[in-house]
DNA sequence: ATCTTAAGTTAATGTCGTTAACATATGAGA
DNA sequence: TCTCATATGTTAACGACATTAACTTAAGAT
């Protein structure tokens, strides 16, 4: 009555590993964890994992699906934060973008660490598309709004500032863009890139 | 006779086992190597490296200056094949970063890893920098010459496209740029973002 | 020649991921 | 209600690994 789902000995063994998992990648500020600890915090064996996930990689996995959803959560809200079409919109998405990397730097990290099954990769990339396909149509819009000659190439558009504010993200994750410019603000670079990419006078 | 530096029993641990290192991570193309491999590749044992680095990661940050040395000179190569202060010279520059991101993509993945001494992590950043400092002057010079009221940008404008490169690099690395669209350039988006970024008309 | 010490060796330790062997609770069906 | 297959958990054990301890050897200075 407590659980909808609450199948056998422990109840929920599966996702209380994935959220364990996830606030210990949080409170470390590392996704170097082990199975022990995270079994340990559920209260459970190691092996006991094994039942619900092929290998430690699978539960990494998992967490990756968490944190997926929780940039998209960031995403969306900067989406509803703006008017759809506009240059400020764009801009919103860029920022949660950073603002996520920098908030939940251990699990930006993770999203991005190379891992094994094949698999599970295509599910991510699958994943990730998804998140593209937000900025891929904030840009479209703009661009049959404001520059209707330059729509056919949305795509090329959103890929390029995707990889714009990734690399921006990236370097200041490892606190690299103080090192090059000690006065670096990644969010007025973002804008920047933004207006120079979408051939905006500025 | 034969080694100029021959020091004590084997010769030249360590350096042996630097490179031995990342001809290991070339061969296998993954940075995630064991001690005990190095070792065996030298023909030592294993705790024989300890003498010669604190521990593994002393290993390792030893290596990444070995990928810093490869990056500077794919960085050379293409500095010294254009005009200095032309925008050929600038696309040189990160066409260089984008091939050697895929030539050897895990020295590549290694250079970006996060890893621990504060110390060693301090020179990696000043090592960075300069070859940081080499796109730097590029910009600095072209802007001088093509765009004289924009030089007082240089710093600013180097540090993004050095994040519009990096950050294309990265997502190629991780085979995303082709998830995101199928007929993605990596080369040729460098090429867009640095047109946009210095503002030279297209 | 001797002695210090750098540079190597083998043994041992503790952690980790993972598997094996065993135990138990759950829900389905007799 | 009893029974049984199976999902889920436990402890024990293994092999790989990083690292340290204790011991050995060779090189160069005195």
């Amino acid at each position: 009555m407590n659980q909808s789902v609450a199948p056998y000995h422990h109840g929920d063994l599966r996702n209380c590993a994935i959220t364990a998992a996830a606030e210990l990648i949080e409170s470390i500020g590392s996704y170097d964890i082990t199975i022990a600890q995270v079994a340990k915090r559920v209260g459970v064996s190691s092996p006991a994992l094994y039942r619900h996930f092929k290998d430690k990689d699978a539960l990494l996995t998992a967490v990756r699906e968490l944190a997926h959803i929780g940039i998209m959560e960031y995403t969306t809200d900067a989406q509803d934060s703006e008017a759809p079409g506009t240059l400020a919109h764009i801009d919103a998405l860029g920022s949660a973008y950073l603002r996520f990397a920098m908030d939940k730097k251990a699990f930006f990290g993770l999203m991005w660490e190379n891992h094994g099954d094949a698999e599970e990769r295509r599910a991510e990339a699958r994943a990730k598309r998804t998140g593209f396909q937000v900025l891929h149509e904030a840009i479209e819009l703009y661009l049959r709004q404001q520059r209707p000659e330059s729509t056919e190439m949305s795509l090329q558009t959103a890929t390029l500032l995707w990889s714009a504010a990734h690399g921006i993200a990236t370097l200041q994750h490892n606190r690299l863009l103080d090192t090059f410019d000690q006065d670096a603000d990644a969010e007025a670079m973002l804008r920047t890139a933004t207006r120079a990419i979408l051939k905006v006078d500025v």
